[in-house]
DNA sequence: CTCTTAACTTGATTGATTCAAGAAAAGCGC
DNA sequence: GCGCTTTTCTTGAATCAATCAAGTTAAGAG
């Protein structure tokens, strides 16, 4: 939980101007990792009751492009954003409940980047999403052995 | 392209009845891979020119939980249908003009399955999504030496 | 040929995201 | 500190993929 003093840092840092609203979008995404836009606008409001949306969607656009933050789109889910930038790391997305974890890379070095055939693209990234089921959700399904009601997956 | 009759059989085999909207969305999906279901309407509608939009979503749908498409989401694209199932195999996306290619697996068996900290998700797929430039755009960026111009990247 | 059920049509609705125009305020130089 | 310029924010509307709902149609079983 980075101070506002170092908040402040972090904007000057990246040529951004300071305000209260990218104070408060940039607290927001480091306390609230891959939370989508909508919590983003709502931990905002908890601060600054007056927020507009758009000036989220403006901010969050702003740190994006700026590198501050990352904007990551699961399949199934809308955009969600993080603090976790400059290293490469991926996602799990519980097939269940939609929870996303942090997965570091399998091997230590950019692990998917040499693709077979490449039909001659130039390939710069490589971004995994793992799908699975979460720790609650795949307790929840194997140890529900009694079939009296639908396990929801 | 498989026949009418091979399309009629794959829906049959699927337990699927046959209609001349799945045909007819059966076909577009095989004829343009990786189209959007707008794409894949207009397709459709060349053949069958009534064909509800509605139609369109609830075939694809079902074809997807049938198995006999994949339903895929690129990052800043619409949803997208494929007709090559079955087999492990992931896509890159051009950064520049959103061009998407087929890429198998790098490694033979699934390739980033392992990864180094699962926070107790099971994990049971994993979809890469490449990201880099298609053969056109990166022969425009690297040949276009003379800055002149932003090269759009 | 009839019946049942799945599929399709029509029309409205949702909801994330974007667009547009004007008002506010950040940070510059003085 | 003070005004100026530019960026940022507010307000309000619009877009568009996708979904929902209710009624009609037609596929396939018997």
């Amino acid at each position: 939980m980075p101070s506002t003093v170092e908040y402040e840092n972090l904007l000057r840092d990246a040529e951004l101007r300071v305000t209260q609203p990218r104070l408060a979008v940039l607290d927001a995404v480091y306390e609230n990792p891959h939370a989508d836009t909508n919590s983003i606008i709502e931990t905002v409001r908890g601060d600054l009751p007056d927020v507009s949306h758009q000036a989220v969607y403006d901010v969050l656009k702003a740190f994006t492009d700026a590198g501050l933050v990352r904007h990551i789109q699961p399949p199934g889910s809308v955009a969600r954003y993080e603090s976790r930038v400059g290293d490469n790391h991926h996602h799990i997305v519980c097939r269940s409940c939609g929870a996303i974890a942090d997965v570091d890379c399998a091997v230590g070095h950019a692990p998917c980047l040499s693709a077979s055939n490449d039909h001659g693209f130039v390939i710069d990234e490589a971004e995994v999403v793992y799908r699975g089921l979460c720790p609650a959700c795949a307790t929840e399904s194997s140890s529900a052995q009694s079939p009296r009601k639908e396990s929801r997956v």
